[in-house]
DNA sequence: GTCTATAAGCAGATAGAC
DNA sequence: GTCTATCTGCTTATAGAC
């Protein structure tokens, strides 16, 4: 029924926004029912408990985290592209939620099974292609040597630490929120130049 | 008396690798006062409450995050030792205490009580002799230009990642414990040439 | 499916003996 | 200073009416 999946998904979206914030450890269930604009009673009747309900939001965080990579890396452009691409994209998302980044980090470093979710490099990036794609770029004298733990590192690190260093870094550079929403924003191309800079020959 | 100092010691100190490693959320005073081979009543005896312990024990570690910059950076040596020096002397406090990053920037995030503890940009580096030396770079044409936020959020991004999301990362690279520390260790030096190589012309 | 009321357990904090 | 015992309030979870 229509509004069986319309309580299912306020009580999801509801509980995304307030885990997101607090974490499994500092939610609370009557917050999420509040933001959910329904009672405790029926986060028990959909998700069971607590936990499952978090297991559910986590996982569809985790896939909007992940999702989009390994498709970028799939495609048969040039890997400058295909970094220029990633970056974009990863600071759309974190635009739209830039609680995610935090949110995953800590609730995968304080939840052993939570780690399960990873397996290998493969499942989320095309190593295989991606190794070709660097090392060609270093036999054709263009890159410094890098391994493919270096590059993604690098890569994911520069987009990602002003979201997830936020607080700290707005109050220590002295910005209010729209100064630093700007920061962000010229921050897409620059990060894009320095990377390059740092493989290129 | 030393029996004293030395029981506020230990409350301190399990108190401290109890919130690195749950966040004040998570953690439990029970657990704290099995940590530290005493009961709960002494935490409170000791502590007034929960929140105090935890104000102390962020206090101490934040110190201990940030306490070295200044004088890095306040030094008369050229810029590129420097860079070097703080990625060292970071990785040093990171391979001792390697929860330490996570759990400022988790509670830091969630808490804004404790985002005053940052005022400006002044109290931690000194903004002004780190703007004139990139300056100085940048006008001598050996740099390209670059604004000291953008600086130090690459030095501090590329120093600070690999630990921030050490599970996810080892996790997706296929790493054990031991490869990922051999993986930390070989990262210094690569960072530093990274990052001159992305601020050189 | 949705609600109110309540059970059951846990966690922070205190009282009071030693 | 340190302990045991206990209080108080909060939080998850369920029972049961509608």
């Amino acid at each position: 029924m229509a509004k069986d999946i319309s309580t299912e998904q306020k009580i999801a979206e509801a509980a995304e926004r307030v885990f997101m914030v607090k974490g499994i450890a500092g939610a609370r269930m009557q917050e999420i029912a509040d933001a959910a604009g329904i009672n405790k009673a029926l986060l028990h009747y959909y998700f069971r408990s607590k936990e499952k309900l978090f297991d559910h939001v986590f996982d569809q965080v985790f896939n909007e985290f992940v999702g989009g990579l390994r498709t970028i890396f799939d495609e048969d452009e040039p890997i400058e592209s295909q970094i220029r691409t990633f970056i974009r994209k990863y600071l759309e998302i974190f635009d739209l939620k830039p609680d995610m980044p935090l949110f995953i980090q800590t609730e995968i470093y304080r939840n052993p099974a939570l780690q399960k979710r990873f397996t290998f490099l493969e499942s989320v990036f095309p190593e295989e292609k991606l190794r070709n794609a660097i090392q060609a770029k270093i036999d054709a004298g263009e890159w410094h040597p890098i391994r493919v733990s270096d590059f993604l590192t690098n890569l994911i690190a520069l987009s990602v630490y002003p979201y997830l260093a936020r607080p700290m870094l707005q109050k220590a550079f002295g910005m209010d929120d729209p100064g630093y929403e700007q920061y962000l924003k010229e921050r897409e191309e620059f990060v894009f130049e320095f990377l390059m800079r740092g493989l290129r020959t």
